[in-house]
DNA sequence: TTTAAAATATACCGATTGGTATAAAATATT
DNA sequence: AATATTTTATACCAATCGGTATATTTTAAA
């Protein structure tokens, strides 16, 4: 790794929890310097523009969100228990969730939506994809045989669990209510428990 | 209403779909300006700052959203009906949800979470009396014999409807599917069923 | 160790930001 | 209709915005 890609890696880590906290239009260049240490010479002979960094700190922040779950997920034996994890990590990573400054799907969803086309679409095909891999989970658990419910639609319940968790974010992250989040995680749990 | 009282609340009208869509620090006084056809003179004479314009504009665009839903609840007999307002009021409102730039609690909660206290407040109270409401129908349909579930936790399945409803907005809103939206309603209207 | 290249710092650019002072116009009061 | 007051328009302000050109330093190659 050269010093160049080194640098622009740093400037990538350090910038990322504030692109996740303040959103790209109201990150500034000076945020950005004064974050890494850095000179806007130093920046942006790493990078072509803003545009740029932002767009490798949310991907940063979604391989970072990734590897969290995956990396639980791999270690659970049954279907069920895999779909649990993500009940389960919520509760237990929140505290860093909140450092970092949310969930970046959300964040970027929400501001990127009418102004940032590019942006959108990224954030769109993360939370697709998420959503995906939660039907994969279902469809392979029904196969195994783990979930014997009547009229299963693993589209349905896993864009129910997609929202529902998403949600839970926007309030816990609002009231700072802990239990409130226990709340929501027992109702995925329970949809999962309803899967058979 | 005088004069000043009209262009006040002329100016909130008109900006508050623009604070919706680009967030606060997105929003900026030329857009103020271009969306009112009025001067920066006329504007800073109605209101101290751009922070009071947007903070009435939070208010306007909530009580908008608040006649939308309460007017159909009322309209109701059974608290059952009422609950299932939620649902389907928003498979019905979404074109006009997407125009106004989405849920403005949602919104406002993203952006101003880790950025301006006072408008987080504010989003938090919304969000919770929203959900108080909600525990509160489910309270009269449980007196009233409607709801009759053994073990009905008031307080979970409020908290899980809005959680899984502002969900859903954020989903939708980012793939532009309303299938997906009846989707995750159909689940929301399961969650109602369930209370027997 | 000298030289070529890459990486970083500094100084500057025009444009836009939110905000203010003041002048002009419109409204309300008498 | 004349006057007092409120409301609106214009011109300006310093500060900050994202971005660039260039000089300097640091790294890599010969």
């Amino acid at each position: 790794m050269s010093k160049a890609e080194k640098t622009r890696q740093f400037i990538i880590e350090k910038t990322a929890p504030v692109f996740n906290k303040k959103g790209y239009v109201g990150t500034s260049l000076n945020d950005m310097i004064e974050v890494t240490g850095l000179t806007k010479g130093s920046i942006y002979g790493n990078f072509e523009n803003k545009d740029e960094v932002m767009i490798a700190a949310f991907e940063y922040n979604l391989k970072m969100l990734r590897q969290r779950f995956n990396a639980d997920i791999d270690n659970k034996a049954t279907y069920k228990e895999k779909l649990y994890s993500y009940p389960e990590r919520y509760r237990a990573y929140f505290d860093k969730l909140i450092i970092s400054g949310g969930c970046p799907i959300q964040n970027t969803a929400v501001e990127a939506d009418d102004t940032h086309p590019v942006l959108k679409d990224m954030a769109m095909e993360a939370i697709l994809s998420w959503k995906n891999s939660i039907v994969s989970l279902i469809e392979k658990g029904i196969e195994a045989g783990e979930f014997k419910a009547p009229g299963i639609n693993p589209e349905r319940v896993a864009l129910t669990m997609v929202a529902t968790i998403e949600g839970a974010v926007l309030i816990t992250r609002l009231t700072g209510r802990l239990d409130h989040l226990g709340s929501i995680m027992d109702s995925v749990k329970k949809m999962i428990d309803d899967l058979g």
